[in-house]
DNA sequence: CGTCATCTTGATTACGCTCAAGCTCCGTGG
DNA sequence: CCACGGAGCTTGAGCGTAATCAAGATGACG
């Protein structure tokens, strides 16, 4: 694996010390190979997923192929919180990975009940908040805006000055609403117009972070 | 007002009866003008709403006017939970409605807390699950497969022959991401195929179940 | 070093947007 | 009761952004 992720939760996160602890006991940690599904469109619902190591997206399908992604997430995150009895979306592993497997039913017999319930409902929120941000650049962001909100969003999440992205172009394109030619050249243009710099395909730098913040609008 | 909405929630709702009273005991209710502001952008974030009569919808603008509706809300459907401590979608009504409004911390005074935290994360869980399908309709659908999609899911919310719609073109294309030319010339197209039928531009009936569903994919 | 997947770039097409005109529906006032 | 006016909706013509189709370039890995 030539990406690395490091292991702990950002500071943004509530699943700090004291759950997280508990998560920690009463979750297993299960590895996951790069494309391999952590749960599927339908399946039932009643796990919830932390991811150790590596990264994760949600994406949908529908029947001929046309595909969404709903999220990336990263060390930290709390995902498979999709409501309702049946998974609406897929989660698939990025890279290899390592996730944190926990049973809904298992923790509130734990006892954590309230301390749980606050944890789901918080990742919930924030799930909902990430999903109405999103409605908004798919449905009025034009290709360069959507492309520059993606590189800024991801350089936020992950704060260091140069990122690696563990996704592909599909990926990218498949979250963004888009096509992989136009991603790309979205990111040329970019490049062109020295707002971010790539070393390689899958890692950039930002050079002007006015601009990009500007484009991200 | 020439259109009118029954005023029972409809029966997928959770909040029945029990919850449903307490609601209305702590709740004061509240008459809003058409398109007048419920709630705004950027405002705190500490009631919760729900429609008596009439409907809603949610919105968010850009700085250059771009507008993205989250979602339209009817009689008995609880809205203003979005996450955070401010609202990042504003809220406003689509004709003269009434509004019952409610404290969050008042309510939890009132005892109810367990039952209020069910109600308010199945609210919430309903909302994810409504805005993650939103997602795929912006970001993989058709012109004519968003509008289908729409008039489809209108007809199931709102069971009735012949549907009311109360809301305008504009508010249509913001919330499928298009212009109010490009959901015109698709109703027209659908009329065309014999599939949806109007009479006057606020109200149709379907005449095609199966090829709409098809088309809403 | 060769092979294959992934990514980029180019040429062309098409879907949906823009701009513009006309139509429909209502409310208002003569 | 009908004429007028205006907002909202529909339709048309032309354009532009992003999709599609098609080569190349790059890079990872055996």
């Amino acid at each position: 694996m030539s990406i690395s992720y490091a292991i702990e939760p950002r500071s943004s996160h509530v699943a700090a010390s004291a759950t997280g602890d508990l998560l920690d006991r009463m979750g297993v940690r299960m590895a996951f190979a790069k494309d391999e599904e952590v749960y599927g469109q339908d399946e039932d619902a009643d796990l919830i997923y932390r991811v150790v190591s590596g990264a994760v997206r949600t994406s949908r399908v529908m029947s001929d192929g046309r595909r969404q992604i709903g999220d990336f997430y990263y060390p930290g995150d709390l995902f498979g919180l999709e409501p309702g009895p049946e998974h609406r979306f897929s989660a698939e592993a990025l890279c290899d990975c390592v996730i944190l497997v926990l049973k809904r039913t298992a923790l509130k017999a734990a006892g954590g009940e309230a301390e749980l319930a606050n944890l789901i409902m918080d990742a919930t929120m924030r799930e909902l908040q990430r999903t109405q941000e999103h409605l908004l650049l798919l449905g009025r962001k034009t290709a360069c805006e959507k492309v520059a909100t993606f590189l800024s969003e991801l350089a936020d999440r992950r704060d260091a000055d140069t990122v690696d992205m563990p996704m592909c172009r599909q990926d990218m394109a498949d979250y963004l609403g888009l096509t992989i030619e136009t991603v790309s050249r979205m990111l040329s243009q970019l490049q062109g117009a020295s707002i971010v710099e790539f070393q390689g395909c899958r890692q950039f730098r930002i050079r002007n972070h006015d601009a990009l913040a500007r484009l991200a609008a």
